[in-house]
DNA sequence: AATGAATGAGGTTTCATTCAT
DNA sequence: GATGAATGAAACCTCATTCAT
């Protein structure tokens, strides 16, 4: 069970990060934010890089986590696994932008070898959205499109929202899910 | 008129800047690239962040200048307007990834100032996206949605093609631009 | 009596001191090779350096030892003290490798203080040398030589050991300390 | 050709290495030394350990560069070439004192690559040596010995004189010289 | 135009040691 | 006796920028 402090150090590093930047973001600044030296902080991380690892793999994870479950839920039409995707991305992002920010913003500062394995699990997450569309147009729910390119292209266009979303502005999550799932079921949709 | 050197720096510098990213880029990397000695770089630039501006300020121009052509030509439909815009937009992200990542990814990293000049034209350019939406709303080409969310949702995904395209790969620029158009096309179109 | 736990910590130290170095042995690598936290060390020992020290101490004040004996035992001609003081050297370096080299390689790196308490008994071995040479020399069984330096010759000759004899190899300590002998009483003997 | 300052780096390194201790000694020391800021010794620099490097280098190399010369020398006996030998390593561990320290004290701080060029280096002196004694024996100038480990005894014999010789005290080198040599050649010498 | 020496601030990390529990 | 969190100083190194030549 992580300690306490620990958590603390880590909501400090998605603060400081999505603020100013990882780069931009001393040691120091997150032992101050958490209000202890900048030594103490490697009781608790092994090195600033691995600190932005932690976050970016939890994220990418959850991503994931959420994505299986409406993958391997047999229930549902794939235009439904579409729209909840949609929705459950959303959600996400407008839940923790922080951490979305630093996910997709800074894991490209992690070395060749750590972003590499982030970007294993991001692939994953892409494959996830391939084979709902493929398994639409098999169904012959959707319209037979290049799903690849079909699945960056709805996923670019809703990680995209953590560059001008803001907490408390006047359009709510579910304002922006709307829009966004009917945009892409109509356009993928067979008529 | 810029010297012959200056813009084999700015080349220099675009490359490395998306290779490694800006911050990982040190001065000297870009000196080693030109063939000058470090200081000899501050004969043509005024400062790194300087350097990052103008690439920034020069590529966010490029894409108000185009978008603009197309808001002015009277013979166009709204719908025709739209396509040609995605085509645009596409062209020269593919054609200049390198150039488009810098802006995208990097001028996050501008001092507060010279980052709200960019985002002073990038609003500019959003805008014109909106318009477009609203002028075909109003015209009854498009169904009435909210513009400036769609509008982000559209630029949001073909801004995020700089992540994932390569020159060179299987999809030419034409293959994506298709796929797009298509899919936002029928997205907001009214029936 | 020093505790069990005490020897332990002694053992591992004199080990990863010889291995790695003082320098480059931190307490954290003594604390895990004994399986006690860094924090617990400090109920058996004061600081890293009297670490150090005490095994220098221990070390160097067993060669005294021997050497006393040796210079004592009044039945022994000078030759056969010089015999057996090589002997005796030769096999303490051999059988105890990892501690003479902390004492010969490490020691310098004490405090100046605690390095003159060393210093001063490695004079007083040295002087136990020079006394059997001189004795030697005024009962005609050596030639008339600088006594001191030919004990610093002899002993540095034969302290050299440590940095090339290791265990288990083709040479059994006995195989070094007939060359030995031989080399340095047909160098001083009378003929 | 080397700048002045590198010299005058090298030369404030090896007076700090000696007489500190290479781990106890801080780029800051040295710089200090020079006059220059710590950031700016790394335009002569590249590391620390480069440093250290660099200085074990240059004597091991030196020492090589004599024995080589002695070996060569067609017109000498090898009785000739052992007296040479240690005189001329004599001759330079009494003229480079802190050189001397600083190769056979502080080369083990190298990390291992490093140490093992050194060693390498090391080794081939030590080579030279029993080359040396194995010719006088062949000749019939030497007794039978192993000739190795007898090589080994009178280099760490004479090795050993960095640490008690001080430049200035009561012995000159050609003191130490003529025992050393009268030592060891009476040792090794067919009767 | 070009050099390259010099700056000086700042960055991440290590580490011996202390101490409340 | 043992823990492990916390300290705080110090270490090595990087880097954008300046400036005399």
């Amino acid at each position: 069970m992580a300690s306490n402090k620990y958590e603390e150090i880590t909501k400090a590093a998605v603060m400081l990060f999505e603020r100013k930047g990882y780069h931009a973001t001393s040691v120091q600044d997150i032992a101050d934010e958490v209000g202890l030296q900048k030594g103490s902080l490697y009781h608790y991380i092994s090195s600033k890089e691995d600190l932005l690892m932690q976050l970016a793999h939890r994220s990418i994870g959850e991503y994931n986590g959420q994505m299986e479950e409406i993958l391997h839920d047999a229930s549902l039409t794939n235009r439904e696994r579409m729209q909840r995707a949609i929705e459950h991305h959303l959600r996400y992002v407008t839940k923790n932008v922080q951490l979305t920010t630093v996910l997709l913003r800074e894991a490209f500062s992690l070395g060749e070898d750590q972003h590499q394995v982030i970007q294993a699990q991001t692939d994953k997450y892409l494959n996830f959205w391939t084979q709902v569309i493929e398994q639409g147009i098999a169904a012959g729910e959707f319209r037979p499109v290049n799903a690849r390119v079909t699945a960056l292209s709805i996923l670019g266009s809703i990680n995209w929202v953590y560059r001008w979303y803001h907490e408390g502005g006047k359009l709510t999550a579910s304002d922006i899910s709307d829009v966004y799932s009917h945009l892409f079921l109509e356009g993928i949709e067979k008529r």
